[in-house]
DNA sequence: AATGAATGAGCTTTCATTCAT
DNA sequence: AATGAATGAAAGCTCATTCAT
């Protein structure tokens, strides 16, 4: 369905076309992040994004089908990014319940570290009908299997309360950790940082999922 | 600045002006309601709105500025109410803890007896920049606050950590509501009960916070 | 073809309706000269009129057909007193060329008394197409005859040139008078004063219409 | 503000994109001398200036703000070319008063010569409340001036009576004209010919100003 | 591949006018 | 006669998208 180009092959010798079309498409949705963040997506004309990307209007159209395309790809493409980071993140360490908090840590990380994506994914592309009613968000839902998993596993190993459904607890964290991305980008000047919100809401989880220690 | 009539005396039951403004006013937002859960605000056509509530197009701008403010409305409305809501549902208890509790079952409650109005809540409102980027929601604030108070005077009782931030938890634990109502909504056929996520939720912020037994 | 109600008769003793109907009715009329002068003919809106006269909107439809009537009933109104007035500054006077003089300073004392109408009659009557395209301004008409029969008569009495056009000195007095009236208006400190401009037009026309001394 | 093209270089026979652009402007120009001559300026549409330009309806917002900077443009543009005009024609004769016996000729060949364009001019221009009440016609002013000139070198080479001002003999000349023209447009059947009208401006006007000769 | 001029559907809002009371 | 709530037609303008070059 997306027109997106295929990748560039890393050996292709004849690459310069394939280059360049990769290097446009980036260029396009880089320029697109910046020009959502700052008007809104619906505010946003594409005029706009091909003139910051340094591109016709009509160019546009070469690599995506269309604005709202553009938004997605830019959704499908960073979250593809969170997954494997946070997932790097993790590698180190097994302990699920540690894991939660590893978690928690870098999705705020992320928020700040790229706010103006951060703005984007978190208010912009709820904007979208699409996405909301039509689309389905598979990469939020692997972002949320994440979470799942170190659930689930903590209820195997007998740290986490078996009677909890890890998939209620999952929403439950990440919206947790969405509220608090919001607010903070929202806010001029929080009245928290996202660190000490990261710790908090990894603590009171954890907390509130374990096992009791029996007396 | 929205035309709303004076209230009608109680005893006044020729009321016939008074009673068919107040009446055109709720008869709009109503049908507002409706078209936007259903087309999403931004597909929502004053006209559509008209139609539904069988009134003239024009007749919407005798009662709402524009369409924006219809969206507000709705929001300051019901937010209103949902804070009465929920503060009456709690009267009869004291035990912070246990607010939370009723807290949380009665938002999801509403959210389930309202469907197309927390459709319109959850979903379309984040639709309006206004809201998002330059509207104050000082209702949603003033029903935040209703947590937090709850965080604070558990702290007080020697019940709460002292060590949370009530402002963090406070966000934590409506986001946490938050994303499973727009789950629940979002889904056709949801994987789980909105009692039993008002539950969860409760049950693992009231662990998580909660000051440890002493071994 | 105006619904303009007839002129109460001054003997009439049960009168109170009639004279109401009047009142409102040069109240209508009044209030919208003050609004078309103001905002403009087509800026102006029949409720702004309305709450300037301090009736309901509906009640000007009770007088006038509808918006352009007014804005030609003004006209008719007027012109009829300004015919009036002219006739009897001239009623004095017999030379026909000392007649012209005397139409020139009184028109434009007029326009100086009356600034508000003048700037309607001048600028805004201009706008409604009916006037210029499909209105016939007798009331104009019978002003200019007023200048024609000035100089008709000169002719007559071999003091004004034989080989000229009446029609086309008329309308080019009216028409120095009006575009004086105009930029005398339209300029927020004018560079000359209507008297002076009246002695001028008239000075010149008088001169370059008479018969030349003969030597 | 105005897109206009760079003038296509006169040697550039490839010119496509630039005389295109330079086509579509009057083409839309000339439409809407055409359409504001026929319908009024409020009445006409902008659907109406497309469809008689043969263009689309957005087509008309790439080269003109809005409705009306057509208007203004038309203005402008016609003004700029009616000064040229009239200078050229001058620029044979010294003679002061002769001069405005040209301008006169001039200016009324010209309402009659291109009578659509003049209607849209005399008529309609003054409905457009920016032009009469924010717009500063500077052209105006210009053309104005050229009057001026005529009578002020009359007065310095001894021949115009020295105690006239030239500002108000200037706009009376032009109103008288300005009139005269309005008057044979407006009506079906003129009772004068411009040739006439012009002839009588100019010979009363010149006779007027004139030092009166020595006995 | 790239351009950008052209398209034209789409929609909020205004306000003169009507008419039930 | 007076009201003023309701009507609904009307149109300027925007901008995502297309396509000839």
């Amino acid at each position: 369905m997306t027109p997106t180009p295929p990748a560039p092959s890393p050996d292709d010798s004849s690459g310069r076309g394939n280059r360049a079309r990769g290097e446009r498409h980036s260029q396009i949705l880089d320029a697109a992040i910046d020009v959502f963040a700052e008007k809104g997506f619906h505010k946003a004309r594409i005029a706009d994004v091909a003139e910051r990307a340094g591109v016709a209007d009509g160019t546009i159209y070469l690599y995506f089908k269309n604005k709202e395309e553009l938004l997605l790809t830019i959704f499908e493409e960073k979250m593809s990014q969170l997954i494997e980071g946070v997932q790097a993140a993790m590698a180190g360490t097994t302990d699920p319940l540690l894991r939660l908090g590893i978690f928690a840590r870098y999705h705020l990380e992320q928020v700040q570290a790229h706010r103006t994506l951060a703005e984007v994914l978190q208010v912009e592309l709820r904007l979208s009908n699409k996405f909301l009613k039509e689309y389905r968000p598979e990469k939020l839902w692997e972002y949320l299997g994440i979470i799942g998993t170190c659930v689930r596993e903590g209820q195997e190993r007998g740290l986490v309360r078996a009677e909890l459904d890890p998939y209620v607890v999952s929403w439950s964290f990440f919206g947790a950790l969405d509220e608090l991305a919001m607010q903070w980008i929202l806010q001029r000047r929080p009245r928290f940082t996202l660190e000490a919100a990261a710790a908090s809401v990894a603590d009171v989880f954890v907390r509130g999922i374990a096992v009791p220690p029996q007396p």
